[in-house]
RNA sequence: GCCCAGAUCGCCUAGCUCGGUAGGGCGCAAGACUGGAAAUCUUGUGGUCGCAAGGCCGCGGGAGUUCAAAUCUCCCUCUGGGCGCCA
């Protein structure tokens, strides 16, 4: 959520920077926004006199009463019909509020200077790029075809127990995939990172501190156990939002960096593409996640280094990808400014998205009500970021395509074969 | 699942029996004192509306009783403890 004392305060500056995600439906909503707060100021002054009036004639009775007097004329006939009058103004003032609150809550956040412009992905601007996208001199087997040749992969039995977007992960499969996530984690705690195995489910109110409520319905699953109601989480970055809600931060312990692991759970899949059978898109998968929470003055240095985390570990996983800087019309709500890293797929001959990293300044944060400053003393905003450090599905994809060989076998990245026990490839003779 | 206890300002706590201005401590901040600091003393300390004067709100959430609710009644949520069940 935006900070509502800017919207009053600068409304001509936060104008222009809604303005630049070229959609019109924003700009509405920022001017109903700003009709709706004024009425609401004025429908709560009028609510605030009726409550002075009844404090105050509440208080004449009470002195009235300890002094063994009778109250003072006509009071108690107009403190009687107070209630009723009072009722209806809060009633009014409440819907507005209600209103208001629910259009504040759905503009998005102000965007970085840095942020090319652009109407969707097609216009998202390259950084850098980093191996080279080479062409195969073989024809590449699909990564889920591959997989299931192998016997490291089952989709026919995982859709028979859980339906299509579930996977039994084999053999060394299910052992590599351990490991890219052992990998991820050691880097980032020799960056000073804390690994956190975080709660996979969630209660509604701290998930609605993290996330949009049209995301309950399109990715969230809901848990049923009796009458309680819980959420699997979507990607460990909600649980550790969630974590620190409500809290104030001791400025001289920031930045807070966490390495959250978990599964994710996802109901959304979108298209079909040409590898509808494969991990690339999943109802559940394995992510790394860097979280940090920072002062206002960190963010943007963070920013940077989390996208360097992991950038690092693509490249150690010798797989050739590229840094986007996502534009104005794909950048989503939160995030100030999002870096997306993107994998080269061979067969596909085009890049495919591996890793997603924002700086979420303090949006994310003013709707937890995390802060940061000295406890008992001054107090602001805290600033969040999170970035992918692996998603294994993602990176399973891009390692049996880019390290396939012509005999099928797949070579399994140095940096990970300690994890493997020295293990070079993946291939049939690894059953 | 059952029983008990609890939720008050950033933290701790009083007030609840018997309805009528939420008090204290810690922390934090400013000032005084000091060469500087500590200690000490004084003042301040949340949210919100207002140009201001000033007002309103705030005792887990909601409903009710009442002129008036932290306080009385009911419902709900969460936390802690005990028992049961399971691992």
């Amino acid at each position: 959520m935006l900070d509502v004392e800017l919207l009053r305060k600068q409304p001509g500056l936060v104008r222009a920077n809604l303005e630049r995600r070229h959609d019109p439906e924003v700009l509405r909503r920022f001017d109903d926004f700003l009709a709706g707060d004024k009425a609401w100021r004025e429908e709560l002054a009028k609510l605030d006199a009726l409550r002075a009036e009844r404090n105050r004639l509440g208080k004449e009775m009470g002195e009235a009463k300890r002094a063994g007097q009778a109250p003072p004329a006509g009071t108690q006939a107009r403190s009687k019909e107070l209630p009723e009058l009072t009722a209806r103004q809060e009633a009014v003032v409440q819907d507005l509020r209600v209103q208001l609150d629910g259009i504040a809550r759905r503009l998005p956040n102000l965007l970085h200077g840095s942020v090319p412009e652009g109407k969707d992905d097609s216009e998202n601007q390259q950084v850098k790029v980093w191996g080279e996208p080479k062409e195969p001199g073989f024809a590449l087997q699909a990564h889920g075809e591959l997989l299931e040749e192998l016997g490291l992969a089952d989709f026919t039995r995982a859709a028979k127990t859980s339906g299509a977007g579930f996977v039994f992960l084999l053999g060394d499969l299910a052992l590599l995939d351990l490991a890219l996530q052992r990998y991820a984690l050691d880097v980032l705690a020799l960056r000073g990172f804390t690994p956190v195995q975080v709660p996979l489910m969630l209660r509604r109110e701290p998930y609605e501190g993290v996330t949009d409520l049209a995301d309950f319905e399109s990715v969230m699953y809901k848990v049923q156990g009796g009458s309680e109601e819980l959420f699997l989480i979507a990607t460990s970055e909600h649980a550790i939002g969630a974590m620190h809600m409500d809290e104030v931060l001791p400025e001289e312990r920031l930045p807070l960096r966490y390495a959250g692991v978990s599964p994710c759970f996802r109901r959304e899949i979108g298209a079909r593409g040409v590898d509808t059978r494969g991990i690339f898109r999943m109802h559940q998968f394995n992510k790394v996640e860097q979280f940090v929470y920072c002062t206002p003055e960190q963010s943007w240095e963070e920013h940077e280094r989390i996208l360097e985390n992991a950038l690092h570990i693509f490249r150690t996983l010798e797989l050739p990808h590229r840094v986007v800087n996502v534009c104005t019309g794909d950048i989503g709500t939160v995030a100030a400014k999002k870096y997306d890293i993107e994998a080269w797929s061979p067969r596909q001959k085009k890049w495919i998205e591996v890793v997603s990293c924002s700086n979420c300044t303090d949006y994310q944060a003013r709707r937890l009500k995390v802060r940061v400053g000295k406890v008992g003393g001054e107090k602001r905003v805290a600033h969040t970021l999170n970035s992918t450090a692996v998603a294994t599905s993602r990176a399973l994809v891009a390692m049996v395509e880019n390290h396939q060989q012509p005999d099928g076998s797949v070579t399994i990245p140095k940096v990970l074969r300690p994890y493997l026990g020295g293990k070079e490839r993946l291939g049939p003779a690894s059953r």
